[in-house]
DNA sequence: GCTTGATACCTCGTGATACGATGTATTCCA
DNA sequence: TGGAATACATCGTATCACGAGGTATCAAGC
């Protein structure tokens, strides 16, 4: 996929992927990998961007002797996941602007 | 709207509004701004960008004293809504995904 | 015991890029 | 005479995705 075009769509989807349920980075790659592939050093990036953004809270936990990074959403992060559902009626809008054939008459 | 969003939109837009009839920058920023806003440093950035992809052709012309640049587009560029458009299909799964209220059962 | 791969975290540097600020020059209208 | 509008352009900055690299644990296979 176009690179810029996933810009705008990872900090929501990271979001979306800890909405039901807390989750920790390792998983939260596996999860989006159907939908949108990132590395690690971008996801510890937003991760990093929305906590200082205080979209979500972090709490560490030991699990099999490793350190597990369990992240939540708060109130802010729900927001914003409804601001891009905002923005996403103007995104269509563009999205018709370029893809019809004849910019007057037909579809 | 959010500024990332935009990203992966913008080159494509401007192509598009060169799609039917050739134009100049001034113009296109004005055609645009019903679907979206860019600044004339960004366009000429993008026009740049787009040229040395050849995407686009420029001509200058003489008009009322002032020099106009006429962009057209190229195969390549037409090429480049095409692959956009396929992309899109790839966008909205991802949309869907961080807009269903529930993961598993009801849409 | 040793290696490999999976799990799990992290940092640093780089390249791409949108845009504000700024500059030049002309035409048109009040 | 002066300020919009038209029309081009450059420079610097901030943001950001990602590759490359690093640390450490655990399970499985040889």
């Amino acid at each position: 996929m176009d690179n810029q075009l996933k810009r705008g769509l990872l900090d929501v989807c990271v979001l979306a992927a800890i909405l039901d349920e807390d989750s920790y980075g390792y998983k939260i790659i596996k999860d989006l990998k159907p939908y949108i592939e990132l590395s690690e050093s971008t996801l510890y990036t937003i991760l990093k961007r929305l906590e200082s953004a205080q979209m979500l809270t972090v709490r560490s936990v030991e699990h099999d002797g490793r350190l597990r990074k369990y992240y939540h959403i708060t109130d802010a992060g729900v927001r914003r996941i409804e601001d891009f559902k905002e923005d996403w009626k103007e995104i269509m809008t563009v999205y018709q602007f370029v893809t019809k054939e004849d910019h007057q008459n037909h579809e």
